[in-house]
DNA sequence: TGAATTTTGTAGTGATCGTTAGATATATTG
DNA sequence: CAATATATCTAACGATCACTACAAAATTCA
């Protein structure tokens, strides 16, 4: 059984590359948020008309997702990885403060999280709620982590507070990016926000 | 000198308060922020039609900055409050934060504050350099109370730290609050938060 | 009353939004 | 080669954006 060609489209191929264009449009959605961000930009940055992009990814929204996506399994993965290490937790959450600090100032025209930031205040609610559903996940990602180290400690939702205290801090490094705080001023007040977290750290007090 | 009818101005007199359409738009603004409210809607929730509107306050982005003010003098004055009171950082920075969240959460309908998040991710330039400056100058008022405590203290750039710290918990207290935590857990948060800037105080190693 | 002045509502302005119809071009298949 | 299938392009779609020309209405002043 020679193959030939096991192309497995039949028509015309496709003249751009798709995660390139994804790249793209991950950097302008990044820089200015998804609502400010237009098709007609998303179409000159890629050098790919509309039809097309909306053939390869459906909508918009559908581009979006996809930048997001590729973002998750970028940066969101050292934020991930600096969650899921072994140790205490008031060990493990300071050093993800830093990191998502240092994350979220690599790039000074990419400044804070995609995923925090890039739809928020968007007019579209679908978004909206593709977005909600992410925060979501992250934050029980963090309960998670934190239930390992407090399962049922002193009284009923030490964890969940300290999940809260945690998606705060984190919220607050992106919104502080995107307003402009240098980079290192910020990994300065990830370093602080981590003193405090093991200050509230239940643990501390056993 | 009788003074028979003072009006100051001649022609047909306004058909609306301004101070009440200031105060309509300031709730849709809080909600939703200012791209995703046009001026269809605000018209159509005053009860002004467009042309009143553009007599009255300019533009959008005139409407929007009027919002702002009366916002400042309402909910950003029980902040300014909380922050010039006396005694030291480590306890009224605590309780600036406290306040924060409940201020912030004291409106489901207009979580977060409207000065952080009111214009974020905007396509509007001159709208985010306005929100920009009203940023600064918050931030500097927090560090210039952080100077009171900490004028030269053992390093340079403790109270500037401190301050990025502090308007970190601030930003995210209010994004946390516009992704829908609950207010009890906002203000837990906030709670751990003035726990976690006592211990990073300095002042408690003197 | 009549002239002057200001606000009002109607009905639009041009621009941009996300999206797509329709024709053409380029590939595979037989 | 023709037939089929897919992607490309130009050019627009209707909707919405912030904003405003224009004339009628409503007031004050002379």
């Amino acid at each position: 059984m020679i193959a030939k060609k096991m192309n497995q489209s039949r028509g015309r191929p496709r003249a751009f590359d798709p995660e390139a264009a994804v790249e793209t449009a991950l950097a302008l959605f990044h820089e200015r948020g998804y609502d400010a961000v237009g098709v007609a930009e998303l179409s000159q940055a890629t050098g790919v008309k509309p039809p097309s992009l909306y053939a390869a990814f459906g909508s918009k929204q559908g581009l979006f997702e996809r930048a997001v996506a590729l973002y998750r399994a970028r940066e969101g993965a050292v934020v991930q990885e600096a969650l899921a290490q072994e140790g205490p937790v008031d060990h493990v959450i300071p050093g993800l403060f830093v990191r998502a600090a240092e994350a979220y100032s690599a790039d000074p025209r990419r400044p804070g999280c995609l995923v925090l930031d890039g739809a928020r205040n968007s007019a579209d609610t679908a978004v909206c709620d593709f977005m909600a559903e992410l925060k979501a996940a992250s934050r029980q990602g963090i309960l998670d982590r934190l239930c390992r180290d407090f399962p049922e400690a002193g009284y009923p939702g030490v964890a969940g507070r300290l999940a809260d205290f945690v998606g705060v801090i984190l919220a607050g490094l992106s919104a502080a990016a995107r307003d402009g705080l240098p980079r290192k001023a910020l990994i300065e007040a990830a370093t602080l926000a981590g003193t405090g977290f093991r200050a509230a750290c239940p643990q501390r007090a056993a």
